[in-house]
This record gives C-alpha cells, structure tokens and sequence, in this order.
DNA sequence: AATTAATTTTAGATTAACTTAAAAAATATT
DNA sequence: AATATTTTTTAAGTTAATCTAAAATTAATT
C-alpha cells in the first residue's frame, strides 16, 4: 500500500514525462508538487527501492511497468469522480480539480468499477481528457487547437488543454464548454487574436493562447 | 486542519462516551482505536492542547464543544457516503464501512451539502443510524429491540445496533433489513430465543442476542 | 578548457505518529 | 489499611516525510 505522498509523486512523474516528453528532473518534480529538490530526491530513492521508478542519480526518472500501471490508475479514479462531481453532483467545472485530488487516493477496485458503470462509463471527464479503462487503456480522438482552423470554418470543443480556475471560469462566461460549437469568423492579424461565433449565436474575439488551449474537432 | 488520525480520536472519544454514557478511558479508546495506551495519551494531550477535548490525567477525556462538532461533522459524513454507496452504487450494506470510514475525511461543506442534496437529504443510513443535519442535529425515533415486543405483536425493522459483517451477512440469509416487518410468533422458554415471521412470509427462529441487536418500531 | 551557473544530492534536523518497557497512579481485593 | 491488580503515563526510541544549508555534479558560457 502506497502513502498519498508516493502517489502523488508517481502521477507527478507520469504528467511530466507525459507533457516534456522524456524523464522528469527533480527540480521539475519539485515545481510540481510545490516541494524542494531535496525532498523529491529523497522519496525518489524511496520509490526507486519499491522498483516503481527507474531512478539514476541526476539522470532524472521514468515511470516502471509497475509504477506506470499505479499513476494510470490514479488518472482513471480522478477522472471518474470528476465526471461524478460535475454531473451528478452538478458542480462547476473548475471546483472539481481538488475534490478529486482526494477522492482518486481511496483504493478500491470495486469502489471504481461501480462508479464507472453508475456514470455510464464515461470515455472523457469533463475537461475532455481520455478516461484510461480499468485495464489503463485511453481512448485517442482527432483534435486539434481552435487555433489551427481557418477562417470560415467551424469546430465543436472536445477540451481544453489548461485547467487553471482563470481560464475555465473565462471559459463560463463566454459559454464555451465541450460540445460547443465554433465558427472563425475573422483573424486579426496584429496579435492573431479571433473573432469567433459561439453555438450558431453570440459573436466575440479570444486572444489566441485562449485559441491554443481551445482543442476542437473539424465539422 | 487536523488529520486523519486525529479525526479518528475525535469520532472514537464521541462512540465510547455514547455508548458508555460517560468520558472515555484511554485504555478503551486504544481498543476501539486498535492502538497501544502509550499512543492514546500522546495524542490525548495534542488534542486537549488544541482545546478539543477535556482531559485531565488518569481521568479519561470528554469532548469540547469544537471536539463535539467535529465529531458529529464524521458521522454526518460517513452515513451520507454510505447513503450514497448503498443506493447508488448498488454495494450490499456490510460492504460499506470501511470505505464510508476513508471518505469521511475529505472535508468540504460544498461536497456535503451537494451529496446530501442529491441522495434526497436521506435522515437515516442503511444501517437505520440516524444522519446529523447540517446544524449537526440527529433525528430521534421511537424504537425499541424486537426482544421487547410480546408474542403475537409484529414491529417493523427500523434499523441494527450490531454492524459486524458476520451479523449484516445472517440478516441477508434471512431477508431481514429495514423496512421489513417480522411478526413474533413463538418464545423458546429455554434460550429466549424467537421464533418468527418475516414479511408475513419465510418462517424462523432468531437466537435472543439477534433480536436485542434489531431494533424494530411496534405497528 | 576554464569558469560560472544551474541542478541535484547529501548531511543533519524536525515533526507527527507510533512503539516497547518501565514507572506512577488509581482501583480492587484480601 | 495494606497489598495486588489494572490502568495510565512517562521515557526513550523508530519511521516516513519533510525541511535548510552545504557539497557535489552537470550544463552553459565565456
């Protein structure tokens, strides 16, 4: 049985490697989990004792068979009970982050696989991102950044790409959400920001990391 | 913000002085707790510093005010989840417990009072026990051991005062649980035990010590 | 290549929660 | 009341997870 702490480390590891694209450093690590080097470097050592992290010193980590299994795990049960939250509970999107971050810790097999099937077995949370399946299996879409459409055409929100409290709740406002859809109406060339039009109605211009972030699929 | 294990104090110090109708001995709550004495009065005097609890030494401990609010805060929570686990998620109710008992600890007003929203602000958790209110008020009930009712006289299962495993899993067998009305049709002058009627139906006999641990409403 | 800067690790301490063993206090028994 | 038993506390030490500060290693820059 794991502490919170390894796990955290362990889905640490697994979005770092995931994102960068190669081994995550102890200073990346310790950004992430809001630590010091020294500590990271510690439980690292610990971790790598429990073969749960290829571990070399200043080499940076990557994720075992094992431990890969582990933080996939941690991806589904957080996903699940933020599908949970926001549609059974009806919580706004960005209050389900932290709740969930508890939640994913209690393990229990059976726990999980009932939810699944109570929320119908969701394949994406409500951000958009993949649900892995009980046997650590994410499903791929076709997507792409709003960023990348071309003017006159349109794309319905499959997700987003950032997660921060700011860019959901501008998100809100603008009532954009997955499922919507968008015409790029006009590019302004200064800045690269877009005039878009929301779901067939309101009309308005996001800046273009906003565009970025948007990931959508062609229609 | 206090942790798991102090939590767990505050919830066993609530359980022993109920029951016992007086403060609670460390020597119990080591039991209870399944810990050694020597850690009890460790943590007795770290949750007397944080004025949760009243104790003097060699005097066993009552809760404060606070102590008692956040006691009462656990249980409000753990019987919502297993509210939530039983009717939603389908679990038998001896399976319950043990995770009610991990995700009581994830504190959050706004989840709570969500939960309690969407389970129909049930009063009562499977086990019959009543769910403290917001303000932290249980429901009273008139109920009595079905080893009180007379021959002849038919109560209907409000609730069990014993939740062993063991014990849930016999009721199962016997189709008993809350809701069901059992009807006294013989006493065994031998053992006290019972012979009965479950939901004018299945016949059978129940050893006394059942019958005091099912408590029943006379209709 | 040598120096500077950044990153990572070690060393040494701290804290919460726990343990065992021995001492102290309270309670029960003769 | 004195003694024995039970209960509770203290003392001393362990482990996981953290920290700060200093040392070691690697990477970047002149």
């Amino acid at each position: 049985m794991l502490s919170f702490t390894e796990e955290n480390y362990l889905k640490a590891i697994f979005k770092i490697s995931e994102k960068e694209k190669k081994s995550a450093s102890t200073n990346s690590l310790a950004k992430h989990l809001e630590t010091t080097p020294a500590s990271v470097t510690d439980m690292l050592k610990r971790l790598s004792e429990k073969e749960l992290i290829h571990y070399e010193r200043y080499r940076g980590v990557t994720l075992t068979t094992e431990g890969n299994r582990i933080a996939t795990s941690l991806i589904r049960r957080h996903r699940l009970w933020e599908v949970f939250l926001v549609d059974k509970l009806r919580f706004d999107w960005e209050h389900v982050h932290d709740l969930a971050e508890e939640l994913e810790h209690i393990y229990s097999e059976e726990l999980i696989s009932r939810l699944d099937a109570f929320l119908n077995y969701p394949k994406f949370d409500p951000h958009g991102d993949p649900i892995p399946n009980a046997e650590g299996r994410f499903t791929i879409r076709n997507q792409m950044p709003l960023s990348e459409l071309s003017t006159g055409q349109t794309g319905q929100v499959l997700g987003v790409k950032e997660h921060s409290n700011a860019f959901l709740r501008y998100l809100n406002q603008i009532r954009v959400k997955p499922g919507t859809t968008i015409k790029i109406e006009e590019r302004i060339d200064f800045d690269a920001s877009l005039r878009i039009q929301v779901d067939n109605r309101e009309h308005c211009t996001i800046s273009y990391p906003v565009a970025q972030a948007l990931m959508v699929k062609k229609i």
